[in-house]
DNA sequence: CTAACATTTTTCCAACTGGTCAAAATTTGG
DNA sequence: CCAAATTTTGACCAGTTGGAAAAATGTTAG
C-alpha cells in the first residue's frame, strides 16, 4: 500500500503586492482607522451572507470566489476589493461562527437544576440548527476537513468551556441529581443529535418523507430527544 | 436581498469524444464484457482507496485529479486510463458505500427482543464509525451538499428500510417491551450520536485532550451511549 | 518469438481559478 | 457645486484543473 497522506493542495503562493488598505496601514501605522462606510459595512455583509451561502454547502476548497460574487450580486474584482483574500472571508465568518456556536453551552448554569438546563441546552442547540443550519453545515464542513483552520481554538477555548461544563455535570452527578455517566460523552451527544438535524437536513426530509418532513420535525425531534434524554427507551408505567 | 442560489458550478462539459472502452462498447454492444485483468482490478482499487482518502476530506468539488493520482502513487492520465471521468470515481464509491452503510440496520431483526437488537445495532454503528472513518466522512459530505448525487436512493431504498424498521420498533412499543416514542427520531438519534465519532473526530480528540483521546473513546461511547438509550440521565437507585 | 492487446508516459489544451491593475464611475465632505 | 476619496468595472495574468491524443512501453496467448 502507497503512502495515503493526502497533501494539503492550496495554490502555492506566490509574493504578492499588498492590498490598498494595508499599504495605507503600513504607510501611517498609528493613523487611526477610519471608521467604516455605510457601503462597505452593507456590501461586507452582502459578502459574508453569500459567503455562508457556498461555503456552508462545498468548503473552503470547494468553493470558488466567483461564485460568492455571483451570489452576493457582484463581480468578483468588486468583491476582492472589500476582501483582499478567498481566507479572508472564510476566516471572518470562522470567528463569528465560533462565538454564537458556544453560546448555547455557555448559558449551563451550575446553579440550576440538571433537567432544565439539559432540557433547555437541548431546545437552543436545536433551534439553532432550525434557524442557523448554514453555520452548522459550515462548522461541519470544517471538521470534516480536520480543522485545519480552527483547530488551536477546538483545543484551547472549546476544551476549556467543555471541561468547565464537565466539571458541573459531575457535580450534579454527585448529588444524585443526575446519572453517574460520562459528562463529555453526554455533551458530545447532545451535539450530534441536535446537530443532525441541520448538517444531514437532505436525509432527515428524505426519510420523513413529503407528509412529516415539514417544519414540525423540528418539534417532533425535541419531544423526542427530551424523552430520550430523561428517560431513555426503557418503558414506564403511565403517570 | 438578491437571489441567493447557488449555482452548481461544475465545469460546463463541452462535447466529448468518447473513451476507448466505451467506444468499443459501442462498436460491439452485444460483445460480452471482457473480464478485467489483474492490473486493472489492482489498480482500480488502488484509485478508489486514494480517492476514498481525498473525496472524504475535501468533497467532491474540493478534490482535484491530480491529488487522488498523488496519493494513488500514478500519473494522471494514468488515472484517467482506469476511470475516464472523475463524476466515476466519485459514483463507484457513493454507490459501493451505501450498501455497506445501511446494512447494520438491516440486521435489525423483529423476532429479537428490542433492547439486545438497539444495543448490537448501536454496537456496529460504533464499530463502523471507528474502522471506517473515511467511508463516514464522505457520507457527510454528500449530505452537506445537499446529497445531489444520491437523492433518489435516499428517497425510495433508504426511506423504504426505515419506513420498515420504524414499524418493527412501532411493534416492540405497542406490545410494551420499548418507551412509546417516535421511531423515525429514534433511529435518527443512532445516526448521529455513532457517526459523531467519525465526522467530528477532531473535535472529539480535542476536547477530550491527549490523556482520554486515545483508542479507549469509543469504548467510553459505547458504555455511554449504551446507558444513555436504556435509561436516559435519570439517577437510578443501584442495583 | 511475435502479433495483439493492455498499460504508461509525454505532450498538449481550453476552461477555470485566485488575484492584480489602471481607468472609469460614483459618492461624499466642505 | 467641486475636489478628494471611494467604489466599480474591464482587461488581464499566471497557475491549476479536467481531460484528450498519440506515441512508447509492457504483457500475454498462441
Amino acid at each position: 500500500m502507497p503512502p495515503n497522506k493526502v497533501k494539503s493542495a492550496e495554490p502555492a503562493l506566490t509574493p504578492r503586492r499588498q492590498h490598498k488598505a494595508d499599504a495605507k496601514a503600513a504607510a501611517h501605522p498609528h493613523a487611526k482607522p477610519r471608521p467604516l462606510t455605510r457601503i462597505q459595512r452593507e456590501k461586507q455583509d452582502l459578502i459574508l451572507e453569500a459567503a455562508l451561502d457556498v461555503f456552508s454547502m462545498h468548503g473552503f476548497r470547494g468553493s470558488t470566489i466567483d461564485q460568492i460574487a455571483e451570489v452576493a450580486g457582484m463581480s468578483k474584482p468588486n468583491l476582492l476589493y472589500y476582501f483582499p483574500r478567498k481566507e479572508e472571508i472564510h476566516r471572518r465568518l470562522m470567528s463569528a461562527l465560533l462565538d454564537t456556536w458556544l453560546a448555547p453551552l455557555k448559558e449551563m448554569d451550575a446553579d440550576g437544576d440538571p433537567f432544565p438546563e439539559i432540557r433547555s441546552y437541548i431546545r437552543r442547540k436545536l433551534e439553532m440548527a432550525r434557524d442557523y443550519p448554514r453555520e452548522s453545515r459550515l462548522f461541519a464542513n470544517e471538521m470534516l476537513q480536520g480543522a485545519p483552520r480552527i483547530i488551536e481554538m477546538l483545543e484551547v477555548d472549546l476544551k476549556n468551556l467543555v471541561d468547565e461544563k464537565a466539571k458541573i455535570l459531575l457535580g450534579w452527578m454527585d448529588q444524585g441529581k443526575l446519572a453517574h455517566t460520562d459528562p463529555y460523552h453526554l455533551i458530545f451527544s447532545i451535539w450530534a443529535t441536535t446537530q443532525h438535524y441541520a448538517d444531514f437536513d437532505v436525509q432527515v426530509r428524505a426519510v420523513l418523507g413529503k407528509d412529516r418532513g415539514g417544519e414540525g420535525r423540528f418539534e417532533d425531534a425535541a419531544r423526542y430527544l427530551e424523552q430520550l434524554f430523561l428517560f431513555g427507551l426503557t418503558p414506564r408505567p403511565k403517570g
